[in-house]
DNA sequence: TGAATAGTGTCTGTGAGACAATATTAT
DNA sequence: ATAATATTGTCTCACAGACACTATTCA
């Protein structure tokens, strides 16, 4: 082995072929909550919480559908990347955005070696310009938990998703799993696991930190935000309660939402300081 | 663009150099909690949070410290190449491994776009064999918070390495810092930073988890468990109320620990079901 | 005997779950 | 008037923080 005197010595003989180089991708988990129909000139809109999916018009995986992602640049940074497939998929800067999990199991691309970066964004859909990529759509996520069966159903209004995930406990300490997929004929890669993991993390995020109000308008009403807060727990919580939790984080304004049949409630906004 | 008709025949057809391709490594944050001295033989002994690191020998950052770890095979899981560098460290087999973070900064290391995915492992010192390879060494870790700056020294008993980080928020509502280094002359690459976002991480599972287990021999005196939590979080804990929190995660045992000049303590173990 | 740790009892305040009660609107 | 939601009051129970007290060993 030559003996080098410097560091710039040694950078200047580096031959950067010496180890097996592969692909990094990322794909990116854009979630927002989107409103159902009212059935009623008094009740309330009915929230789902949704997804961005794509639709592959290439092999491989032609004709399924698949998070929006691509390949990094060799000199761009791998959240720069996920900003600009956001951009891509949104036309929107600024979206929230944390890094979810690194896939890298050698077989989940069947061209070669890929390995995955995921993200999870989260936006307010009322921000979102109409001017999406018309292969992209937004599905409304439906979960049902029995034992350690998920059963994920994904409808964009038009088609359905549906797919199952066995979870199988792995790690006892932090109750880590390891997901396997059951039925999926709708979804390319392994982004049925990603789908899921993303979940998993807002689900837990959403307790602990004001996540939330990333997918929220400016103004918007208690029991609006709390809509939010249950369809992503996938649970009723109590109002009394709700607003004990929540009366700290939001400042209440002047403003009224009028015209529902019903009392009239206040919007509040979040406290950003 | 050629038409395919089947996904066979797209992948029999691809050319996998289409796209950049980039190196990608592993980093081992492994953690482990060592004895102090003891100073009198009534009293117990100081518990210090450590940290395996070892010394580079080549360029770059030659004479450097740096945290283990290597490049991923090609046809290798990210996973199996954090196990195969912890067996290579400790010569053992079924060491608690997470996964910490994707680094991806363009220029973070000098040689060529490298990314690492990082990953915290924990283990009991007292089943480390001492054969570790003489490059590497535990450092105990003593950490100042002031304000948004992190004083960190790194200690192994013949060197210290200190360095200092600055936080600053990032994202509001999840509480999200940016990591500046603002001195470091003995650690390689980015590893401050993947240092003390591991800290942060194993600080709070340990909140919310059974993680620290892992840190734990079979068994132990509450005291001995107290003083695991004491250290990682870096702030005392009341006995009552630790006692309270611990109970129902493990299990009285008839063994004893005797001859501390002090009344004797029961030993127990994790509450493994 | 005394220094040190091991282990328990209990008071108090906070906060979540539960449910009841009141307020206000558009049709 | 009624159906619906908005908002608040309050009881209870669980639990964490704090501190005091008792138990036990060995040089």
């Amino acid at each position: 082995m030559k003996e080098y005197k410097s560091e710039i010595e040694f950078l200047n003989d580096y031959d950067s072929n010496k180890y097996d180089k592969l692909s990094l991708t990322t794909d990116i988990l854009l979630f927002s909550v989107a409103n159902g129909v009212q059935e009623n000139y008094r009740k309330l809109n009915k929230k789902y919480f949704s997804i961005l999916l794509v639709k592959r018009n290439t092999y491989p995986f032609k004709d399924k559908w698949c998070l929006p992602g691509g390949f990094i640049g060799i000199d761009e940074d791998i959240e720069d990347a996920a900003n600009r497939i956001l951009k891509t998929e949104t036309n929107l800067d600024n979206i929230y955005l944390e890094q979810l999990y690194t896939y890298g199991n050698p077989k989940r691309d069947p061209r070669m070696r890929v390995i995955s970066t995921s993200y999870i964004a989260l936006i307010d859909k009322n921000k979102l310009p109409n001017m999406i990529s018309n292969n992209a759509s937004w599905f409304n996520v439906m979960i049902l938990e029995d034992k350690n069966i998920i059963d994920l159903t994904l409808d964009n209004g038009i088609e359905k998703i549906k797919f199952k995930i066995k979870k199988i406990l792995k790690e006892k300490t932090t109750n880590k799993y390891r997901y396997e997929v059951l039925e999926n004929n709708k979804l390319a890669f392994d982004h049925p696991l990603v789908i899921v993991n993303g979940i998993e993390r807002l689900k837990n995020k959403i307790e602990y930190t004001d996540i939330v109000f990333n997918m929220m308008p400016e103004y918007f009403t208690l029991k609006e935000l709390q809509q939010v807060y249950e369809v992503i727990l996938g649970k009723k919580l109590l109002d009394p309660a709700f607003r004990r939790i929540i009366k700290d984080k939001v400042i209440k304004t002047n403003k009224m939402r009028t015209g529902g049949g019903h009392r009239p409630s206040v919007l509040f906004k979040y406290k950003n300081n």
